[in-house]
DNA sequence: AAAGATTGACTTTTCAATCTTG
DNA sequence: CAAGATTGAAAAGTCAATCTTT
């Protein structure tokens, strides 16, 4: 019983049963999500996200930091996607005018058509693959449990060093 | 009432808060154990999820399409992943003898050696990260709606077009 | 000097094209 | 020609270094 598997040696067997297939929805949809919105509508899941965090704020605009924790993103990889859409006409920096250290983002008229356009779709796709499969009930008790995950994500994870030596 | 916004306009406002989150972790959650892994074993999840797969099979060896599947990755990334596993040593491919266009990929030992040491720290950031922040039944119940859905993925995500023309 | 953001280099992923065997 | 797999180029993401404003 000493040379068991690697994967499931150190999870209890009724443990691994379900963190296995949640593990492969953490992979796989996200991808699924991305490619509707990039056949459909020429944006990325990231990007989509972008749109739809400035669509929520007062005069479609928000500063990068703001727009970076609501689209789930690091400062870097959102300004990167955002010069793509502001090449793309779809939104606009500017310089906060009363703070010069903040870069605020707006969505331009052409980005909230281009949201508006792809809404439906993913919406769509949300439903089908998610929560169209979902017994009654799970949605929320997945949506609080995410709410509670998503809490211990903001600190760091540290290394397991001397604290917990697990017997071989 | 009509110019409401988009992000929130096909969803009903129960099910988004319960969506927003689940999003968020499947947006962030990867990336944390990606970090954990690549810090501590300088492995990145999926990789770790390619070794795993490996040590699960009889000889530590399985078909290439049957080890994309088990690491939810296409097959075209798990071949560039598997590029960079066997130049460190980690797994050897070799051509199956019963079926020439069968590639079987294979454990080495020292993957096998990474694999033990880098699986400590992924199970116990897994522990940290969700497993001891759910109440309990909460894993099953995501455990099996995580089945359902992965399911679903299997089929292609049809564009919507003439079917559901919803009103504005 | 710290906060907010950007940049460039590097790595990873995707997509389409290709190659090989059955 | 379909299945299984690989390849190369392009796109996206990550990380560390940098720049600017407070």
């Amino acid at each position: 019983v000493n040379e068991d598997v690697v994967s499931t040696r150190w999870l209890r067997a009724a443990e691994l049963a379900d963190w296995m297939p949640f593990c492969g929805v953490l992979l796989a949809l996200p991808s699924a999500l991305d490619s509707q919105l990039r056949r459909d509508s020429q944006l990325s899941l990231f990007g989509y996200l972008i749109l739809a965090g400035l669509s929520d704020a007062p005069d479609h605009t928000r500063p990068m930091s703001e727009l970076a924790v609501l689209a789930n993103g690091s400062l870097s990889r959102l300004s990167h996607a955002v010069s793509g859409l502001e090449q793309r006409g779809l939104v606009r920096r500017s310089a906060d005018p009363g703070n010069g250290r903040i870069t605020v983002a707006t969505l331009t008229y052409e980005g909230y058509e281009t949201l508006k356009a792809a809404a439906p779709g993913h919406v769509e796709a949300v439903r089908r693959l998610v929560l169209d499969r979902l017994k009654d009930g799970d949605l929320h008790t997945i949506g609080r449990a995410a709410d509670t995950i998503l809490t211990g994500l903001a600190g760091p994870c540290p290394p397991l060093d001397a604290n917990s030596t697990s017997q071989s």
